[in-house]
RNA sequence: GGAGGGAUGGCCGAGCGGUCAAUGGCAGCAGACUGUAAAUCUGCCGACUUAUGUCUACGAAGGUUCGAAUCCUUCUCCCUCCA
């Protein structure tokens, strides 16, 4: 293993974070001298960011911790775009305000991870559309469009990939690079920013940027991408029964959160510890060497950690607490998803089925329906043989009616 | 512009006049086993107050037929080859 002198780059090798890097120990000579400005982008395809770009946020999180100044870039004029790099399609084209409104949803996103400001080290948030909008076509194709072969672009992978498998490729998207390649430069000429991270499948991007500055302004830029972050199954991280895993509170609730990575699976424990947590690597290294049953306790560490990072001690705790008395006494935690009921209606009766679609654990009363049948859906944590039993205001226990669908999925209905 | 091929449930992919709510696989949900893990096995997997019932669905709209995902016409989109 060679040394890495600057904290900064020790870090992300040390976590794990690393898959590529144009000069390693160009960068780390650089980082170890002074401060380096760094920009991550971020698309701004939906109101939310998901644990995907958690990774990035981590990155732009230890930037700052380490002593540097990050940039997170709100593609807000790319997103017009649409990245073609891992896709076989076309995206929808999203309008202006869905954009601008995305933008303004993610951006709060960064702020439990990242301090903002006019210091040295404050971060950034910066949005290409404030350069690109107003691009002109002509003088742009002859600045930049000059640096760019054709012969080279049809190269890369995100371009290769697509006619190799014949789907088309639009010249709209054949031009996404281009315009990447111009914010690095943009940004090296507007905050002296000499790195951008990515994902691995930005790799090819990143590089045209870093050959863009070379080229235009004479500038040493560097590009560092992270390996993609799959499951020890192998499968992409993220996606859940409930959907993708969002960072914001109001499309899923810290305790679901805190759920996600308490179901990590062991295979995954260390790595995610390193990644996703800001805990000393000695910590993580003990935790890691649990076995058995004991991993278990390594995975409420990563759970709480992660959803500390994202939500805040008061909601980790919440959320643990939840979880503890759920899980480990059977009992109601109070955190758990909870549905009113109007009190009359709970004392005419209701089927069961019925109160299940409406707790929200079954997303039909059909599907209700099979849940009770396949013997998954339990009444304060009695299993419901009958699907047409009916709750009345008898089975409330403690001022609430406890449902769970599974072993992992629980709800309350409080009559109101 | 010309000639062919294609569009099926979240995805892949069969079906090519009735027995098709549509084979298979993946994904998902639940059960068993466990550690709120993985693997494995089992069941479910369009909707409906659950009915040997109704409705919606095989790109869209019409048509033929007792009956169409399956045949015909037009349209939309995609692909391949030729120019």
């Amino acid at each position: 293993m060679t040394h890495h002198r600057s904290d900064l780059i020790r870090t992300l090798v040390e976590r794990g974070f690393l898959h590529q890097c144009t000069d390693l120990d160009g960068l780390d000579r650089k980082a170890s001298e002074g401060v380096i400005t760094a920009y991550i982008g971020f698309d701004a395809t939906a109101n939310s960011l998901h644990v995907g770009n958690l990774v990035m946020i981590m990155m732009l999180h230890w930037i700052q911790k380490t002593g540097h100044r990050p940039i997170a870039l709100m593609g807000g004029g790319t997103t017009k775009i649409g990245d073609p790099s891992g896709k076989d399609e076309t995206r929808n084209l999203l309008d202006d305000a869905t954009i601008a409104a995305n933008i303004a949803s993610i951006q709060e996103i960064f702020r439990p991870f990242l301090r903002f400001g006019d210091g040295p080290s404050d971060a950034i948030l910066a949005n290409n559309a404030t350069w690109l909008d107003s691009l002109q076509y002509i003088p742009f194709l002859r600045d930049v469009g000059r640096h760019f072969t054709i012969n080279r672009m049809l190269t890369m992978d995100s371009v290769k990939l697509r006619l190799e498998r014949e789907q088309p490729l639009t010249f709209l998207e054949f031009n996404y690079m281009i315009l990447q390649g111009y914010d690095f430069v943009e940004l090296n000429k507007r905050y002296n920013c000499t790195l951008q991270l990515g994902g691995s499948d930005q790799w090819g991007n990143i590089i045209q940027g870093v050959d863009l500055g070379r080229r235009v302004a004479n500038a040493e830029l560097f590009g560092f991408t992270t390996p993609l972050i799959t499951t020890a199954s192998g499968a992409k991280m993220g996606k859940t029964a409930a959907g993708a895993i969002w960072l914001r509170a109001d499309r899923l609730a810290p305790y679901d959160y805190y759920q996600f990575w308490r179901n990590t699976e062991d295979g995954d424990v260390g790595r995610f510890l390193k990644l996703f947590t800001t805990l000393p690597l000695a910590e993580i290294a003990r935790l890691e060497k649990l076995q058995g049953a004991e991993i278990n306790d390594a995975k409420k560490v990563l759970a709480f950690e992660a959803t500390r990072l994202l939500h805040g001690d008061a909601a980790a705790t919440a959320a643990a607490e939840t979880a503890r008395t759920t899980f480990e006494q059977g009992g109601i935690g109070e955190d758990l998803p909870a549905v009113t009921l109007p009190a009359a209606e709970l004392a005419a009766g209701i089927p069961a089925w019925s109160l299940f679609q409406k707790a929200g654990l079954a997303a039909s009363n059909s599907e209700a329906r099979k849940l009770i049948r396949g013997g998954g859906a339990r009444l304060n944590d009695q299993k419901v043989e009958d699907e047409n039993q009916v709750v009345t205001g008898d089975a409330v226990t403690g001022g609430v009616i406890k449902l769970s669908a599974g072993k992992k999925r629980h709800a309350l209905v409080k009559p109101a």
